[in-house]
DNA sequence: TTATCAAATGCAATCGATTGCAATTTTAAT
DNA sequence: ATTAAAATTGCAATCGATTGCATTTGATAA
């Protein structure tokens, strides 16, 4: 175990290349005030002792971190966990995005992160914007966090009137696209499985209306089926109801795809066949929907689209620009779970 | 939108409670030399005003940044991606241990943080400390960081010798737990499915020797089938070795509820039953394992209590104390796709 | 009242990098 | 050779909080 009690300093790597600390760090910072020979003779000083400049005295001295937190939004009572994949796949994407411009991620959770997120971020200088992922149902923090000036975007809602920019799929076209497929596929008894409480679900559900509308299909309450946004709440609740009004449906739209593979194994418990007997649909695309058997159709979220937009208009805010929403198209990926024939 | 222009420092807060910035300081950090009552005025004045401590400064002075960082070691060619939700579940899980102990969690992954870890994380003053999930192929940087004198800890396998230390399932007797429920539900001819060259998988492989040699049954390698730890890779060997020898096992033990996943499509596209045909047992125990139908009998790896011990560890660490590994038991998780009968 | 000790608070140096401005060197032009 | 202009480099103040040590205040006892 090697123990390097000296830790080298921007002082030391300017000394030893026999020039004052401003042109050391300008020459580490890659200023071309600094004529390039010297610019690269101290770069290369530096690697070869194994220096890096102490991002604590930069920020210090700066006031910029070059770091994003990321906050998981949940709703802590629906427990829709922080093991949600297609959260964390947003993360990852999220994570990918900010590395390309030289950012950091910083992950929190909203359980964590209690009170005050302009406080705890920015006024302490731990990050130099948020990016939130959820609005959950209650998003009175976030816009606490953006009226108080902090660089701010929310993946969510579009259409949710606010004073931060929020990066979303348009659910609407999601809930039409994911409820037109069916019914033309001559579905007519269409569940919807949500929660149309959460607002990116309850404009999927009015797509899911307009669709039956614009078709003259009644809606029937009965097979609108609010659930939380897990597999085992969707699970359940696909169980339950077919306990209490037998197969009354031939088709089924869930919110997530969570959602939908709940669903599914409650149809699959009953020996009723997909798409047979009963056609699905679910929404997000992740990794797991074509590995189902069936394998699941859905309305394919970009997340990794979105996750650039969102760090896109990160970078605007942190210039001072203004910025405004914009949603992501979606995509209908059909697979066996909607259709005979074509896998 | 308001914007305050004015960022409140310690200083501002001390004039306002008529004291030095030592003992505001000292307040605020709860030291219990100063008078209690002193202490929470100050406080509450700090709240009030929506103050918080700048991190940069603090962490600046103290030389500690209350931050680990967390490398996703992915193998880049292995193309196994930052949304593995194995792996996704661990950084959740441990963005809850770090939290409790009042850390923050730096995400990062290993195709980002290039070269020099202790450098860039350490020497910069970006984190206090690593955890590395996954020792990956290549564990030499790994290595380079420990020998650094960098507090570090890995999620991967235990075994491994190493100057740092890792906290890991039981793989091998896992692998053994695995092979044995196959072998005593009748199943003879039954197939390993995974790439024995990562390390964990190796161990895993072992057990599954293990149970073979103890049993009497011959390896025959032909029922070795090395993949790439994702789903797809494994729906891919399995379809193509069926191909090329039809149905020549009765049981499948995979290294990964993922590939396990792959499988089990390879296997209902040929409508054979499982586990009437084929039993198929998973390594993990993701979200997704119970839900698939059949539910799949798993390992279950205990993310949680491993998050838990590696954050202990870490903080061991960086109080100086010498720590080592430990492993984390694992349980057999028997569902339908092994067993007929119970569910 | 005074001495003694403990409790509470303040002083001032310090952590390490950045940057406006001044100073110096180099280059080009006459 | 002289000088103006351009290219490089250095000086020193600054970011905001922490902490060893000194000092003041308060409490207790003689």
């Amino acid at each position: 175990m090697l123990k390097k009690k000296l830790k080298l300093t921007l002082a030391d790597i300017a000394r030893m290349a026999n020039v004052s600390t401003s042109t050391a760090s300008r020459a580490l910072n890659d200023n071309p005030l600094i004529k390039a020979s010297t610019r690269e003779r101290i770069q290369s000083l530096a690697k070869a002792n194994n220096f890096s400049l102490n991002a604590a005295a930069s920020r210090l001295r700066t006031q910029r971190t070059k770091v994003i937190a990321v906050i998981l939004n949940l709703d802590q009572k629906t427990e829709q966990s922080v093991n949600d994949p297609f959260l964390l796949k947003v993360v990852g994407d999220l994570n990918q995005a900010l590395n390309a411009q030289g950012y950091e991620l910083l992950l929190s959770n909203s359980i964590m992160a209690k009170d005050n997120w302009a406080n705890y971020f920015i006024n302490s200088q731990r990050a130099d914007g948020l990016i939130v992922i959820g609005q959950g149902k209650h998003n009175d923090q976030i816009e606490d966090a953006a009226l108080s000036g902090v660089p701010i975007v929310v993946w969510g809602d579009v259409n949710v009137s606010t004073h931060y920019p929020v990066v979303g799929s348009d659910n609407f076209l999601g809930g039409i696209a994911a409820t037109q497929h069916l019914f033309s596929n001559g579905h007519r008894r269409i569940m919807f499985l949500g929660d149309s409480g959460h607002s990116e679900m309850r404009a999927r559900y009015e797509g899911y209306c307009k669709v039956l509308q614009d078709n003259h299909l009644a809606l029937d309450s009965n097979l609108v089926l609010p659930a939380d946004i897990t597999s085992h709440a969707a699970y359940k609740a696909v169980s339950d109801h077919i306990k209490a009004n037998g197969l009354n449906f031939d088709g089924i739209f869930a919110v997530s795809d969570m959602m939908a593979i709940g669903a599914l194994k409650a149809l699959k418990e009953r020996y009723i066949s997909i798409p047979n007997d009963v056609a699905l649909v679910g929404f997000d695309d992740i990794a797991m929907a074509e590995l189902m058997h069936p394998a699941l159709t859905t309305i394919r979220q970009d997340t990794k689209r979105a996750s650039v937009v969102m760090v896109d208009k990160m970078m605007s805010l942190l210039k001072g620009e203004t910025v405004d929403s914009s949603a992501i198209d979606i995509k209908l990926v059909v697979r066996r779970s909607s259709t005979f024939g074509a896998e």
